[in-house]
DNA sequence: CGGTGACTTGACAGGATTCAACAGAAGTGG
DNA sequence: CCACTTCTGTTGAATCCTGTCAAGTCACCG
């Protein structure tokens, strides 16, 4: 069973011994989500949150007009939805799937017990929820503090960091899904790619770009 | 000593025996700040972090230009600089006192162990970071898909619940912080106070500002 | 009483969204 | 295997919200 090779994985249960593993393991269910569908939704009750297990998943909010503003995007081995484990109640915002993914779900309660059983994994999840809170706080400072095209700029030097620091990064979602992220629309996206390209700072061929100058790059995060 | 009288008083050490309590508020010391006065900057390693006894703390990011976004508004009996506690080093944040004001530090290492030890006091810890994961996501939500008059609604209306209901609400920052809070700049924050009570919204005096019409604040609120 | 800070108002510029049309790419089904 | 639909991405033009700049009022404090 790979569930528990991808609790092995995940940080929020390291350094735990393997009887509590097993246990951990015991509790969940395994639950497939295809590509597009929708995991939960803002203001559903919460009786568990999930892991994802391979497939990634975008937690995002929706206005009234139908704009999408994500949130997270999570990788395998990450959890989502777990906010409301613990501050009670309901989701606070909508999940879906990017793509087709295999995900482990684990139920309040019993987590719950878990936790209050074995302090590594509250310690654990204290670590979780504050990186999550230091990402939000930059997600804050990008969307109110700087333009567009910086936050494209941090994406790109996120990507490359990602990539190990190679130059030639690819696109890890589709544009209209990065363009929420950053908190605008497609064509907003499209042409500052454009622009960039123009000014010889990338190159750009179809979801693969090459970063042709990383000094101008970081200039354009930082606003110029 | 005041200071177990906050203790008792604070979310976060609800449900502690009364010997917890008398420990956790061992390891405490106080520190005043004055109207103005850095707390912590953003980048700084944290060894320790606070709890307000009485004042208000605002939790900001800068921009290289110099402009601000607020993230939190803390007020008495609430913590701050707790992030940092969980994920390791630096404050992702600056904070700065709004008044005058008496805080309790509480040392990084001595409070892990506290929490380590009392599993009503990690489940509180988790509660909390929770409830501010809810309200960043709120932060982002607004900024992002909404538009200015919406958030300053949607702050109005915040107020009003806050003070039981009345219509006759005070603010209670300055408007400068009040901008810096909704994402925004004091003139723009002018200027649609100004519209919304031409349109007979509210009326404003002052800082006291009444809401006549509560049905069309609310359409504000979400987008019209 | 000079001075600083809070707040307001007007004029202006500009970044970004919206609307619309279109080109490829991808996935579906007969 | 090809036509058809759908999704993704691009480009252009017009609009508008919001920030910036500048000036000026009012209140409070040393």
């Amino acid at each position: 069973m790979q569930s528990e090779a991808i609790i092995r994985r995940s940080p929020l249960f390291a350094g735990l011994s393997d009887e509590d593993l097993a246990r951990i393991a015991s509790i969940t269910t395994d639950r497939a989500f295809k590509r597009g569908q929708i995991i939960f939704s803002e203001g559903e009750t919460a009786s568990a949150f999930y892991l994802v297990v391979y497939g990634r998943v975008k937690v995002y909010k929706v206005s009234p007009e139908g704009k999408e503003q994500v949130l997270h995007i999570i990788d395998p081995a990450e959890p989502f939805g777990e906010v409301p484990v613990f501050s009670g109640h309901s989701f606070p915002a909508n999940a879906a799937a990017l793509e087709d993914c295999q995900t482990l779900v684990f139920p309040r309660s019993s987590f719950l017990e878990l936790l209050r059983r074995e302090p590594s994994l509250a310690m654990n999840m204290l670590g979780l929820l504050s990186r999550r809170l230091v990402r939000f706080a930059r997600l804050v400072e990008e969307l109110s503090l700087k333009e567009v095209p910086a936050r494209l700029a941090s994406y790109l030097l996120y990507l490359k960091d990602k990539s190990g620091g190679s130059s030639e990064v690819d696109l890890d979602i589709p544009k209209n899904v990065l363009s929420a992220l950053l908190g605008t629309v497609p064509e907003t996206v499209s042409r500052i790619l454009n622009r960039m390209a123009t000014e010889g700072l990338i190159s750009v061929e179809g979801r693969r770009i090459t970063i042709l100058d990383n000094q101008g790059i970081q200039d354009y995060a930082v606003g110029l």
